[in-house]
DNA sequence: CTGAAAGCGCTTACAG
DNA sequence: CTGAAAGCGCTTACAG
């Protein structure tokens, strides 16, 4: 076998002093074996004599080989990478979300490009880009309100799409949301069964946002069945991330018919919720019910009843269903409703008052 | 120009039904023009003829194409991505951390592949293992305690490596960490002023892991200023996450000579020693100083005086730091310490029971 | 400003 | 079980 230049004077220096990596011709080099054979020994092939198997790992070890798969990935073999865009990673839902679908993924092999959309279409749009240009697999995505349709191309040419918390619009394909109708329904009936009649509801101002909506949607179906006005004065309405939840719980309370309990509609409008009966020292006599568990839930006085949604979950059978994909599921987009469960603390136990 | 059987029929089918994507040739064939000039043209080249360009985005548009990168880091073109390691993006802490990386990289086309380690080595290694064979140009890794040696022959091939929340052990590179050690002085000071003599300090069980030794070193040393003797019975100790700080507390207080005031060494324990505070009813009666904020910490009773760490800033310096060395910078290792600051909303400044 | 050609580091049939 | 060779989709000198 002749070795050119090049190649003899690497082998020859090891890996001292290079500032390139070394590659799979080097390591066949070293060992004294084929590229063939070096590349399947590499990739754990049964079809290697042990021994020559050996000289190829003693090779990688003294080269301080690594395989490069972007090179493999050109000949058809897997990337190994996936893309996940959340709202915001630092919001704790969607960590755990991602923790779950990297639970999932990286047993299997594969690895998460993540990024934070902060809802916006545009940001969203432009990490799908990035993440295709880097080869992802799969892509794993809570949507923002707009459309998804611009996926469609990927999709034909053999892209995996699922969809997280909310469910596309435009495009067929799978999705896996949390039962927030139930949820929501579920915690205006405790409130009603723990007699309150005038229920308020905190919610973003996110119109076309699927969880907004369907909570929202919870709240009125479940008044309705109760045979519960719906009242306009008893809804407030926070900007998207809740931020002037503080002001706007103030406002709901000072009103002229105030609600004798609340129900806000995600984790960040909590914070503001809490805040606001705080300052107003009202926390013990208005009852309290929050859709998303928080970690200090249990700790406040008095301790907060939430709707608990299943997050972990939500990252990992969206992981499951994109992984089904890529090992050869075909058909049309599922959709999968992950329950959710009101636990009592405390806070939306409190009565109305006496009247 | 020739165009072959099976390019032909792709161009003539449009991006219509194929499983394959659009090549880079697909598009030159469609504008008609050299790939030399479509591949000018799709990486924003300024010499090319207006015309021509705007043929190229004609085809783009009509076949769907995406750049793949990965052919293109084979011939030496960055790869835009980097690796992160992070503890547990679960928590809080570390989510704020990747989201300061994620800031500063994405506006500068580098995307972000992430793990969790659970502080285990063994995770630290595989993850390093599997964003290099995917290309990654550098790696952001908040260490695990043992050894970082073994990254030297990647960075001498060109990989580059910062260092979060805790320095590299064995291995000359760029760290970024908190002042753990003013921090730390700054709680117990702020306890002392308030008249404490009896300090407690909770920490988890982890020698060797750099914030830990680090805080309780501070501890010792502003003790020992303040001419007030380190007594080990003061000293919990719980394990990695803290999930029984709940029962170290109790333990604690529970002692012949109990402490006036606490210190908790990160956010996990100060959830389990609040949780212990709380069922010993003691939390208006013991002063509490925690090392990380959380979001309730302003509403829980009493709110929660605490030693804030730049978890944001963390994340974006050391993202600057690793840009800085991908865009040409080379020298030694660089240690960067950001500031902590103490926040005071009640807890801590409890004063000790009249003796 | 444009195009033909080489080559990056792998994987993958194919022949032995 | 092994090896020689082709080729994935780009980028990059190089020649015009």
């Amino acid at each position: 076998m002749w070795i050119g230049p090049p190649l003899y004077a690497r082998v020859v220096r090891g890996a001292e002093e290079s500032a390139r990596r070394p590659t799979i011709r080097e390591v066949a080099a070293v060992a004294g074996v084929s590229v063939s054979t070096a590349a399947r020994a590499v990739n754990g092939k049964t079809t290697v004599d042990p021994e020559l198997a050996a000289k190829v790992r003693g090779a990688v070890a003294m080269l301080g080989y690594r395989k490069q798969r972007a090179a493999g990935s050109l000949r058809g073999a897997r990337s190994g990478t996936v893309g996940v865009i959340v709202d915001d990673v630092t919001n704790p839902f969607f960590a755990t979300v991602l923790r779950g679908i990297e639970n999932v993924a990286r047993p299997r092999g594969v690895m998460t490009l993540s990024g934070s959309s902060d809802d916006r279409s545009a940001d969203e749009r432009s990490l799908v880009d990035a993440f295709l240009e880097r080869g992802v697999e799969g892509l794993l995505i809570v949507p923002t309100g707009t459309d998804q349709s611009y996926l469609q191309p990927d999709l034909r040419s053999g892209t995996v799409a699922v969809f997280l918390d909310r469910p596309a619009k435009f495009l067929d394909a799978d999705a896996i949301v949390s039962d927030n109708v139930t949820g929501m329904r579920a915690a205006v009936s405790h409130l009603v069964a723990g007699g309150h009649r005038r229920i308020g509801l905190i919610i973003a101002d996110r119109p076309g946002i699927f969880t907004a909506d369907e909570r929202q949607r919870g709240y009125e179906e479940a008044l309705h069945e109760h045979q519960l006005a719906i009242d306009p004065t008893l809804i407030g309405v926070t900007d998207l991330r809740g931020s002037d939840a503080d002001a706007v719980t103030r406002q709901l309370l000072e009103g002229d018919e105030p609600p004798t309990a609340l129900i806000t509609a995600h984790n960040l409008i909590t914070l503001g919720t809490l805040r606001g009966l705080q300052a107003l020292e009202r926390e013990r006599d208005v009852a309290l019910v929050a859709f998303d568990d928080l970690a200090l839930a249990e700790l406040v006085k008095p301790p907060l009843t939430v709707v608990k949604q299943d997050a972990y979950g939500l990252g990992r059978r969206g992981a499951e269903l994109l992984l089904e994909r890529l090992e050869g599921f075909s058909g049309p987009g599922r959709h999968l409703v992950l329950p959710t469960t009101l636990v009592a603390r405390g806070s939306g136990e409190i009565p109305p008052p006496p009247r």
